[in-house]
DNA sequence: AATCTGCCCAACCGCGTTGTC
DNA sequence: AGACAACGCGGTTGGGCAGAT
């Protein structure tokens, strides 16, 4: 014996909600908890997959959603954990309570990436001189490398901090398999009673951030390399 | 006032994992 | 043990809106 499907998907309704199919899936939630999912539809009167229905409770009817603007901690603190998580927006958003991990996604989709694009151009732009430097050094013994490995240097300045965080990454070897990744929190990464290599934790990604933030004018980031 | 453009975010899609039979 | 449904997650899309032209 195997379980039905979840739906057919025929003649169920798609796309946006109406006030009343929130009516009806929040007063039945709230009458007969969550239990499951493929049969909520059903008895909540909805003509939606559950699928659909678990979506728009989890990102938009919980009671204890937290709606609004991100404050600066907030976005500083998602930075941080994206630097230790990578796209794990649902570790991520289990910090944030009233926040959901779609939520945090768009916001980081929108507004935080175009804010760190500079970091990551400029480990682009390490690569490109990078190579550029080889290949001359393959082509000719006479060419002078000073103002190529200026430019190197400056740009490994740069990036060198987000080179430490994925070092760091790496030797710590976080398996999302392991117990690691659920009962991480922030609190323990940076909890001084952890000892020296929390410290040394929280430097790593507190300079990563300082350096973002320090890089966010890219015309003047240019200008320094490229124009000295 | 009308049209265009870019941004935001709710919702969907597809895939991997987990649970059940 | 294998098959398959249900669930959960991350990536992507598209409609609505605001500001620019």
């Amino acid at each position: 014996m195997v379980r039905k499907p979840c739906c057919d998907k025929v003649g169920l309704k798609r796309g946006p909600w109406t006030s009343e199919e929130d009516g009806k899936l929040i007063n039945f939630i709230l009458n007969n908890g969550i239990v499951c999912w493929r049969t909520t539809p059903r008895l909540a009167g909805l003509l939606r997959c559950g699928k659909s229905c678990r979506l728009r409770w989890v990102n938009y009817l919980r009671p204890d959603l937290k709606r609004g603007m991100f404050s600066e901690s907030e976005e500083n603190q998602i930075i941080q954990l994206h630097a230790l998580l990578g796209n794990r927006w649902a570790k991520i958003a289990s910090h944030f309570p009233g926040r959901t991990d779609n939520e945090i996604k768009n916001h980081w989709n929108t507004r935080i990436k175009k804010r760190l694009k500079p970091v990551e151009d400029a480990k682009k732009t390490q690569e490109n001189i990078s190579s550029t430097v080889v290949k001359d050094q393959e082509q000719t013994s006479e060419i002078t490398l000073t103002d190529n490995v200026q430019s190197v240097n400056v740009v490994n300045e740069s990036v060198n901090i987000l080179d430490d965080v994925e070092l760091w990454l790496n030797q710590e070897t976080i398996d999302t398999s392991s117990s690691y990744g659920t009962s991480f929190s922030l609190e323990d990464s940076v909890n001084p009673s952890m000892g020296e290599s929390s410290n040394i934790q929280e430097n790593y990604v507190q300079q990563w951030v300082d350096s973002a933030d320090s890089m966010l004018s890219w015309d003047a980031f240019c200008d320094s390399i490229f124009y000295n």
